[in-house]
DNA sequence: CAAATATCGTTGCAAATGCAACGAAGTCAA
DNA sequence: TTGACTTCGTTGCATTTGCAACGATATTTG
């Protein structure tokens, strides 16, 4: 038969990994706050820097700006978001954790940590590679055909 | 500011990274072929082995059933791949890619190794460390909280 | 300044998704 | 053998997603 050896194709091994991994970790969240991966990332990035805009978040991540638009609406409706008229722009939406949403991401962070580091020890001694390595491939420009 | 660090976040980092990849692969072969990549998964699976049921793929890839189900249907209406009752188990369906499926495999799959070789190039030397790494790290249960 | 262009965020829409429920088929035990 | 239970694939449904189009605002160009 031969064929295409899919479980050793990269691409497929890191979708696989990549799903594996945010699965369980989103869970830790999800129960308690009831919030999307895509929410998760969102207050995440508010939590570093505030008065973002759709834009700027959608640059960064690999996320539509309707699908951050659409998050940021949800997080609002919720209460741990506002969002305000960029004063200097109008164009603009500014983001902004509220009190409510920075005591969910302080809450959420020791919990990320932990379970990055949970995932980091079974690579032991490697580990360390293993980071360098990712962040090297991240490094790529997608838009250049790699 | 300070909170926390989305970036340096593996799981971040990690589904980044698959999306940037899977996108940049997909377009490959969703422009000569139209098929998604739930359908490349299942193509590339019936490839190896032929006979295969939903479930059998279902339980290899972090695919929904239903996604199976439908990527099979798909994929049916459009010639490459067969449905036939199994024979001693009526539940089961097997699939099976038919002689147009496996001329849209042998077409795909040399763009895949060579999108491979380019993608580990990224890495030079630590290519080798780096999968081993991620099927380290796939051998992980997810069941068992990793 | 006016008009053409570009940028930003939202929304409509069709397609994809996850989940639960279902019917059909198989297994097991009394 | 019958009846309870399990397994398999499909489907209904609500939600999410990606893409294009839109209105609103800025910027650029003539």
């Amino acid at each position: 038969m031969s064929g295409f050896d899919l479980e050793e194709f990269l691409p497929y091994q890191l979708a696989i990994l990549s799903s594996r991994i945010s699965a369980e970790f989103s869970t830790l969240y999800k129960r308690k706050f009831g919030i999307s991966v895509a929410e998760w990332r969102v207050v995440a990035h508010l939590s570093q820097s505030n008065f973002v805009s759709v834009r700027e978040i959608h640059k960064r991540v690999d996320m539509d700006k309707s699908k951050v638009s659409r998050a940021a609406s949800r997080l609002t409706k919720n209460g741990y978001v506002t969002k305000t008229a960029n004063p200097d722009d109008g164009r603009l939406v500014s983001l902004e954790l509220t009190a409510k949403g920075h005591r969910m991401v302080s809450e959420i962070a020791p919990l990320a940590r932990e379970f990055e580091s949970r995932v980091l020890a079974m690579l032991g001694e490697d580990a360390h590679e293993f980071r360098k390595a990712v962040s090297q491939l991240l490094t790529m420009d997608p838009a250049n055909g790699l």
